[in-house]
DNA sequence: CAATAAATGAGAATAAGTCTCATTTTTTTT
DNA sequence: AAAAAAAATGAGACTTATTCTCATTTATTG
């Protein structure tokens, strides 16, 4: 099953992005463009999530930093795109897409890469369990969280060796 | 025992700050200035984190916005700051003390309080092994973590009411 | 207490992100 | 399918957070 899933997934960024990016965007009523296709494809690009800056680069200059951006903050709006700060202040971006399981992440000090990773479900429930425990102790009401791990790659991560 | 330690903890805060600050210097063998210890005295005034908006406001203008900018790059150094971003990308700040319990996040999208809080011995004793597996898997020395909650406070935070 | 080293203040410089507005592209209407 | 209306884009100006520079002041050392 969880190898199906892969699988699926992989089939799904590789056939034709292009085809993705249209369908994710009138699945949510937002207008077809270029620079949005164009973003998307790049985001599809990467499994993990990537910076800002990565992104300018793989679009060389096909989309205006001010539609980059822009883009990105339409992609946010309608629930695609995750935006969150990694440990030395950079932005970082990556895309949820319906088949995306929860996942937390690992952060390289070193080399600064990102990675996806998933932890037990028995360890989930747990977490569960204590969130509710913190949303009656506080009187809050909690919608997300995440577990942020941070180390360093021993010489096996994609940008390192 | 919690009691007993939230106690002592409240005593270091509120008895002679300014001490405290200097002693947190000499300790560290960072020589002992007046900016240096107005910046501590302020990070000391609250117990949760807070911007660094929050501290120009509470120095007023006793301490330059680079040198305010700098003396938190010395404590962070040395290890007695901590400093990371909310999820509206404001860049938040807290003190380290030596009692600092190990603890976690909790933020508030309606008014940006964030809180700190503390989960169960026996969660992190999970996470911990969750952390071990994960170091395997990926070949990676970590060294720190953080659960971080997302949420809005139901009407109770001080920000709030 | 003098000499040396380190830290500070003021403001210039940089960089990430936002805003403006004239032009272009997309969608809707007919 | 063309015209009209609405929305998105590009280019660059603007803003804001943070860093840098350097002359002056403050701390430390002998």
């Amino acid at each position: 099953m969880r190898i199906y899933l892969i699988f699926f997934d992989t089939a799904f960024y590789n056939k034709n992005m292009s085809e993705s990016s249209r369908k994710i965007l009138s699945d949510h009523n937002v207008s077809i463009t270029n620079p949005r296709i164009l973003v998307l494809e790049a985001l599809m690009e990467s499994r993990n999530p990537q910076t800002i800056d990565d992104l300018q680069k793989k679009l060389e200059n096909k989309v205006a930093k001010s539609t980059l951006y822009r883009v990105l903050g339409d992609l946010k709006k309608i629930n695609v795109l995750h935006e969150f700060t990694s440990p030395d202040n950079t932005t970082v971006v990556e895309l949820l897409l319906h088949d995306a399981e929860h996942h937390h992440h690992l952060f390289c000090g070193d080399c600064g890469e990102i990675i996806d990773v998933g932890l037990s479900d028995e360890f989930e429930k747990l977490l569960s369990e204590e969130i509710k425990k913190i949303e009656r102790k506080f009187n809050f009401h909690i919608n997300d969280h995440r577990v942020e791990m941070f180390g360093t790659c021993t010489d096996q991560c994609s940008n390192c060796k």
